[in-house]
RNA sequence: GUGGCUGUAGCUCAGUCGGUUAGAGCGUCGGAUUGUGGUUCCGAAGGUCGUGGGUUCGAGACCCAUCUGCCACCCCA
């Protein structure tokens, strides 16, 4: 057999010790909070069926699902006809019938959908888990990548819109990021949108607007321009829209109080604010995003210190589980983008002291017959809760020294033959160098000795 | 999906105009020391130059393709 040159897939990554216990400090986190706030845990499969993903995330979005080629004899049910004139998504869709979730607010709706009647709502469940998008990779954008998402249906209550900016704010607070909150409303822009005649191209208009930070104001109007929306209404909004932190009272002025969602607005910033958060909660008039299902008040997180994208988005859909044929259940939430927040935590060094998972001590003997009587006072230190580390095989204590340094491993207990008959233990602190000599039977001392060593 | 940059030892990088056997530092392993690590000294291993083609008497270098990482779009966590 030729030999397989070992590599990762495009956008892939593995993730050794050091990182891990970074991610699972943040997992953590973000899991400790979406309880306390009374959020249930929820798995899904990684794969669902295609039909079932398509169609909710706009056109760009479905050109970016993994899908799944069928297994077997895949080609049966396509005709030379169809292999010879449909364009490659119709011809995916002949051959696959599944395909890699792209998100887990979709495949939560369809659970809700399955499970409606088993329900009690409103449902709170929260969710961390990878999923896939079949982007080209650059920096803190990866083709699998974990979302850690809260969501509640069952309730258009806008006090959950305050509950979720309030994790949000908690769980950046106790990860040490500075963030900004940033919050808008579709129906808002929709409102926008109508001052500029852009009724029916609502999704075109906002793209643009979209487009605020790169491309910059007189672009933004020029483009606008170009695509055809009415000059007056455009000359009328550019006087306060590009105000990304402008007060919801001046919009008020400009739109009327009566205007679509902005009442919403205003009811969670003045609510949030009264709860005191850390990070701020900002309106902003330009903000967008792009998932399709969106309806309602709409959100994003940024960093302060660092560029790494948007760290979490989220936002209100009245309608998800209607593609499913239930009417009738209202949605909200946010997600954590997990690997972005890893990154900025390591570019602000803003690492908290991670649980690692290394032996406090490790036991090693000096000669064969030693290994036995070692393994002995291994297991004893184990069934007190020490986590122990027993080398394997006797070797030189320079080797055996070396590699606990190595390895960051703080205490060695070395056993030879004058421990072994005295039934004593020698334990060395690698930090301080010095060393002292335990009976086995004394316990309390070891043990004080182990968890506390002060020689 | 579109356009651009990139790849030499485990890591960071040299490598002249296309020319003989591809180098350095760090790291790794062994020894100096048969019960004591981090320092020092000595020694060794490690490369089909991302991969596959092509041009050439001769390619790490030039050309094409492909993969990867990165950048700008697009979009998004």
């Amino acid at each position: 057999m030729s030999k397989i040159k070992p590599a990762l897939v495009q956008g892939t990554r593995d993730f050794g010790p050091e990182v891990m216990y970074l991610r699972n400090h943040v997992i953590g986190i973000i899991r400790e909070v979406f309880e306390r706030y009374a959020f249930q845990p929820l798995e899904t499969p990684a794969m669902e069926r295609l039909e079932t993903l398509t169609g909710k995330y706009g056109d760009e979005g479905d050109r970016l699902i993994f899908k799944i080629l069928n297994s077997g004899d895949f080609k049966k049910d396509v005709s030379d006809y169809q292999w010879t004139t449909s364009d490659s998504a119709t011809l995916a869709g002949l051959l696959c019938e599944k395909a890699l979730r792209y998100d887990l607010t979709v495949p939560f709706s369809r659970f809700v959908s399955m499970n409606r009647h088993s329900l009690v709502l409103p449902f709170k469940r929260y969710q961390i888990q990878p999923v896939w998008r079949a982007d080209r990779p650059q920096k803190g954008r990866y083709r699998e990548f974990y979302q850690c998402d809260a969501d509640v249906v069952g309730s258009t209550s806008l006090w959950q819109e305050v509950e979720l900016v309030m994790i949000y704010s908690e769980v950046f607070q106790r990860l040490n990021i500075p963030v900004k909150i940033r919050i808008n409303s579709r129906k808002l822009l929709h409102s926008i949108a109508q001052k500029a005649n852009a009724n029916d191209r609502v999704s075109t208009f906002v793209t643009i607007l979209d487009k605020l930070d790169k491309i910059g104001r007189q672009a933004v109007c020029n483009e606008w321009l170009k695509a055809g929306f009415d000059a007056g209404g455009i000359g009328a909004l550019s006087s306060w829209i590009f105000d990304r932190e402008i007060e919801i009272s001046k919009v008020v002025k400009h739109l009327g109080a009566d205007c679509d969602g902005i009442e919403e607005i205003i009811f969670v910033l003045e609510n949030v604010k009264r709860l005191k958060p850390q990070a701020p909660l900002l309106f902003d008039p330009t903000l967008a995003r792009g998932l399709d299902y969106y309806t309602g008040c709409i959100f994003e997180v940024v960093a302060s210190g660092v560029e790494v994208g948007s760290l979490g988005g989220g936002g209100r859909y009245d309608n998800l589980t209607g593609v499913f044929g239930v009417e009738g259940i209202p949605g909200v939430g946010i997600s954590f983008g997990l690997d972005r927040i890893v990154l900025a935590v390591e570019a602000l060094g803003c690492i908290p002291n991670t649980q690692s998972t290394k032996a406090t001590v490790m036991v090693t003997g000096l000669e064969e017959e030693d290994m036995p009587y070692a393994a002995e006072i291994t297991a004893k230190f184990r069934s007190t809760g020490i986590r122990t580390e027993f080398y394997p095989a006797p070797v030189k204590l320079k080797k055996s020294l070396d590699y606990a340094n190595k390895t960051g491993i703080p205490l060695v207990a070395i056993v030879g033959e004058e421990e072994r008959k005295t039934n004593n233990f020698t334990l060395k602190n690698l930090t301080t160098g010095n060393q002292k000599t335990f009976s086995i039977h004394q316990k309390s001392d070891w043990l004080d000795a182990l968890n506390q060593p002060s020689f």
